[in-house]
RNA sequence: GGCGCCGUGGCCGAGUGGUUAGGCAGAGGCCUGCAAAGCCUCGUACAGCGGUUCGAGUCCGCUCGGCGCCU
């Protein structure tokens, strides 16, 4: 990857394999066998499978992975949150077994969890809500005001930015800025010796991966988890599960038509990740998930 | 066979004589504490043919297709 060489003649592993690539395209399974012949573990990149309570819906993996059901659905989650977590996993399996496993279908979170990227600060109690009111009032009048505060940050965000302009005022009002003073997200400057995995399935196969998943999911009984699951209240960030709304909102069958097709378009938004992620290396991954995790392997071994 | 209604871009759906409806899907781009989210940009379609008119998706006629009702 980037900023080491193994030595040569030698057989030497980077600390950190990671794996990416769309829903359905069989991250998990993959990223579980690789961590199975490095007696290590997965630590799981995706904003949605933090949760307890829906297991079916977000499709968590079987086995044990870090970072998984790990908060309750009345909890938010957040990038900084997350990364906090995430470099916490994989320095201890680093340091217990040599290397980590990262699986991910959150772009922005696996690049926190491999990057060190300095995330602003929190805001402050009542900024938020402030600001959202301010912004409420009129969007304009709020940009203009970002504009004069921080104008390297008006010319980022856009005004029907809703969310951006409310956090860059945030943190305009605390002396921060929400452009980054250096480019991190795509930097190559791994906190360890990385490599990534793009896990490549073709169109057809994809396709009927989404379709064989969603059935299942209907299978297994998402119906009565979502039911159960709303009983109890559901923060900001859990809410946006796919599937969530629709499955109280429309018949079953809509439900699933919708389900589809969120789930194809969040594929496809994964895939423009993967094809962003500097260094990645694409992997055929049209073929038995123990044979995927084979050339991942061997790929990282021949670093 | 007769009568009536309908036929809009991949889908849904406004529009009844004279600027681009809009939504969803799709494509491209952005993104630094909500990312399975949010934001920006991109579509000249009106079943076909003929007619009326300065001008028709919008009016008239015929044809085709669909639905309904009646003999």
């Amino acid at each position: 990857m980037v900023g080491w060489g193994a030595p040569v003649g030698m057989s030497s592993l980077p600390e950190v394999i990671a794996v990416f690539g769309p829903t359905a395209s069989g991250k998990s399974t993959v990223a579980e066998a690789v961590a199975d012949r490095l007696e290590t573990e997965v630590v799981s990149a995706d904003a949605l499978q933090v949760y307890r309570g829906l297991p079916i819906l977000t499709n968590q993996p079987e086995q044990p992975t870090r970072l998984v059901a790990i908060r309750s659905l009345a909890d938010e989650m957040s990038l900084a949150d997350y990364a906090k977590l995430a470099h916490a996993a994989i320095d201890e399996l680093v340091e217990s077994g040599g290397v980590a496993v990262v699986a991910g279908g959150t772009g922005l979170y696996l690049r926190a969890a491999l990057v060190d990227m300095r995330v602003p600060p929190a805001p402050r109690k009542g900024a938020r809500g402030r600001w959202e009111t301010a912004y409420d009032a009129d969007p304009a009048v709020a940009h203009a005001r970002l504009e004069r505060i921080d104008p390297a940050a008006a010319a980022s965000v856009h005004v029907n930015d809703r969310r951006r302009v409310v956090r860059a005022l945030e943190l305009a009002e605390v002396g921060a800025s929400i452009v980054p003073e250096r480019e991190l997200l795509w930097s190559t400057e791994m906190r360890r010796p990385t490599i990534v995995f793009g896990l490549v399935v073709p169109d057809e196969t994809l396709e009927s991966r989404i379709r064989l998943r969603t059935e299942q999911m209907f299978a297994r009984g998402v119906v009565q988890e979502v039911r159960r699951a709303r009983e109890e209240r559901i923060s900001r960030t859990a809410e946006q599960a796919l599937g969530l709304a629709d499955l109280v909102e429309y018949s079953q069958d809509e439900a699933y038509k919708r389900i589809l097709v969120k789930t194809r378009r969040y594929a496809a938004y994964q895939r423009k990740w993967m094809r962003r992620i500097p260094g990645i290396v694409m992997i055929d991954a049209d073929r038995p998930p123990t044979e995927v995790a084979d050339a991942i392997l061997e790929v990282a071994r021949a670093r």
